[in-house]
DNA sequence: GTGTGTGAAGTGTTTCACAGCT
DNA sequence: AGCTGTGAAACACTTCACACAC
């Protein structure tokens, strides 16, 4: 903190945890930094510079700085970052040294493959609980998890334990399980259903939406395409 | 266009198909009105405010005529939007009326929850091929494809005449594939491998990112503990 | 009267560029 | 000498609020 506007006063900080209120894009990409850093470790580099790091991470080193100055100053300057102390500093800020109990709720195609899904089990998150309504799959092991029925969603949730819910069911369901698992207290939720989805205060709910994702690659090549009417 | 600044000029448009350049918030929220357009057709409303539109939406209405001020004026003053005329203008800005040909690259759990996925056939989308690298995957048949062999990947693509990429492989492989399919003429690619990617001016890249959405929500609950310290 | 379309203000995010620490 | 941390400028996006068309 080079500057001190009159009367000096540290920042008052509340302890090395702090770093209120990151903005959104700052932390979509702390997680991108965090992937880079997990990969210059393993390639055995204890030190990166904001250039190096950036390349990782597919970003460019201005915003990377400005980032990571959100977290407080956690390089040295002319050296670099510590990569092993930054890695540490950016998985508490965005709450990774806390345990999360994922409940899948859906156990279709979609729910199957998020079961299985590798990144999951990595970095605090364990997945404790698949669920589905139809009897041809209530009761099959799916990647060691036995398929619970939702009609026991309650108790099932709350005797894991869970703290964040994963939607993969059809869109006309969505919202009533929204309701029932901001019910027994959970507060995060990622929903993969194709619909609006309502949630009280003090509940996230994230959304990742296939077809939008298609519809606005087709709106760009149709730009391109405009561009350049070549290949279709 | 109500205020004419100097002399007259009207907008210069090249056609209804115009609006070039739409901001990428804006992209995402008109999927959002697409979908929500055709619940309301479906509902048999011809007509709706921006207000009704927006609800349905979830969004404010403001930015919703905002976004929609830029595909030109397609509403009535004192009355709304025409559900079927502005479906059809969001179709084509979009550009959802070209036949949009995806090929999946990766059979494994989330590539056949992909190819069986309901919201790609809907809307201009169709899946035309599917493939893997493993021998056990090949030639089996998944939501009425048969998995191809990777190694023919090119010759695949050209002969379905492929638009569009979906990847859905182990991080390690996808640079590769990527290369590969822009090497053939692809400009469009979604991604869900947990990396970063390069591609070459003029292709589009979008990612799905799962660890990512998780820890976005792991930062925010982690928020709201500390201001709420109850349930973990 | 009603509800769109849009300037203007407000807010958030990125880039620039360089002072200052190592 | 080199690289971080950060004000300041530029840019992007959202909200406000109201003139105007119907």
């Amino acid at each position: 903190m080079p500057r001190s506007k009159g009367p000096a006063q540290p920042p008052a900080e509340t302890g090395p945890a702090a770093a209120r209120h990151l903005p959104e894009a700052t932390l979509v990409r702390l997680t991108q930094y965090l992937r880079a850093l997990t990969e210059l470790r393993e390639a055995g580099r204890a030190r990166a510079s904001s250039e190096v790091l950036a390349e990782a991470a597919g970003v460019n080193s201005a915003i990377l700085r400005k980032d990571l100055s959100l977290l407080g100053s956690y390089g040295t300057r002319g050296v670099g970052y510590e990569t092993e102390v930054l890695a540490q500093r950016i998985t508490e800020c965005l709450g990774l040294t806390h345990e999360w109990r994922v409940s899948i709720i859906g156990a279709g195609n979609l729910g199957r493959a998020l079961s299985g899904y590798g990144g999951f089990r990595n970095r605090g998150f364990s997945v404790v609980a698949l669920f589905d309504a139809s009897p041809d799959l209530i009761g099959r092991d799916v990647n060691g998890l036995r398929v619970a029925n939702v009609a026991f969603l309650e108790d099932v949730l709350t005797f894991t334990r869970t703290n964040m819910a994963v939607l993969a069911v059809p869109g006309p369901v969505a919202q009533g399980l929204v309701d029932r698992v901001v019910r027994v207290g959970v507060r995060s939720i990622l929903s993969f259903a194709p619909v609006v989805l309502q949630v009280p205060e003090g509940v996230t709910l994230r959304k990742v939406d296939l077809a939008t994702e298609l519809q606005i690659l087709a709106y760009h090549a149709q730009q391109a395409a405009h561009a350049d009417p070549e290949r279709s």
